[in-house]
DNA sequence: TATTGTTATACTCTATAACTATA
DNA sequence: TATAGTTATAGAGTATAACAATA
C-alpha cells in the first residue's frame, strides 16, 4: 500500500518515522532553526550550548566532531559565545596546543532557559493523557537505550 | 528533578519532548541536511519536494508559504529543480500572474526515492518489536490527529 | 612529522528591495 | 492600487586552505 504524503510503501517502522518528522515539522517556522534565532544564536551554537554539559570542559576539537563540523566553525562560534559571556575558553594543562570550552556560571542559566525552549512539549502532546505520555515515553526511551 | 542533559525540571510530556528530539538526532549528521545534501539538494529544495505531492499544481505564492521562506527563494529553488528536469512551471489558466508547479514524470520517481530516504526508520527503532512500533505509530498519529 | 586551533577567503543558502506583468 | 513572480544584491553561516604553536 502507497502512501499518498510520500508515495511510497508502508510499515510500522516507517509509519512511527513519518509520524516523528510530522510532529518536528508540526511547528512554523521549525523549532530548531527558530529558537536559535529567538536567542540570537546561529544554528551551530545552540547545539554547540546542547552538547556542553555544565561542569564540563571540553576540548574544542571534540566540539567539531560532536557538531559535525570543521574546526574553523568552532573557532567562529566560541568566538562569539566567549563575547557574550556564555563560555570560555580556558588552557588545557597537559596540551598547550588545546583549549578546552567551559560554560561560564552566567552561560549555565543561558543554557537552561535555551534547553527548556528547546525542549517545550509540541503543542500536538497536548492532546494525549498523562498515561498515554508516559507509554511514549517507555517506547522511545525503550529505542533509545535497547 | 533536573535532567543532566538538560539540566531542567522533568515531566512526561517533557521526556517524550527530549526522547523525540534525541531519536532526531541520533543521526550524524542530522537526517535532513544530510539526505539533501547526498540528493544535490538545498535543505529548501527537499522541504519543496516533500511539499509538491504528485500530481498536483501548486501556485508559487503557496509554496512560500509552506516553506515558510521569501518568494525569491523560491524562485531560486524552482529554477535549479526544473533545470534538473523535477518540475515544471505552468501557466495557470485563470491568472496569467501566477505559476503553478508541478512534478514532471521524471521528478515523480526522483521524489518517491527521496521520501524513501527521508523516512527510513532511524537505526534506533530496529530494536522494537512489530508490536511495540504498532503501539507507537498508535500514540504518535493520536497526538497528530488530535 | 602530525595535530590544535586560528586566520583569510570563498561558497551556499536565504532574505531584502526594486522591478515587470498582470489583476 | 495590490499581487505573483523575478532580478540584483547583501547577509549569515559554514567550509577550504594556508598558517602558527605545540606535540
Amino acid at each position: 500500500m502507497a502512501d499518498v504524503a510520500t508515495g511510497i510503501r508502508s510499515s510500522p517502522a516507517l509509519e512511527v518515522s513519518q509520524a516523528i518528522f510530522e510532529l518536528m515539522m508540526s511547528e512554523h517556522p521549525p523549532r530548531f532553526p527558530r529558537v536559535a534565532q529567538e536567542l540570537g544564536l546561529a544554528p551551530g551554537a545552540l547545539k554547540m550550548l546542547q552538547t556542553l554539559t555544565p561542569g564540563e570542559q571540553v576540548p574544542m576539537r571534540h566540539l567539531a566532531e560532536a557538531l559535525f563540523c570543521d574546526a574553523s566553525n568552532v573557532t567562529s562560534l566560541v568566538d562569539r559565545l566567549e563575547q557574550r559571556g556564555i563560555i570560555e575558553r580556558r588552557p588545557d594543562p597537559d596540551d598547550r596546543r588545546v583549549k578546552r570550552i567551559a560554560l561560564t556560571q552566567e552561560g549555565e542559566a543561558f543554557r537552561a532557559r535555551a534547553m527548556e525552549r528547546l525542549f517545550e512539549p509540541p503543542a500536538a502532546l497536548r492532546t494525549l493523557s498523562e498515561v498515554e505520555l508516559e507509554q511514549l515515553r517507555d517506547l522511545l526511551r525503550k529505542a533509545l537505550d535497547g
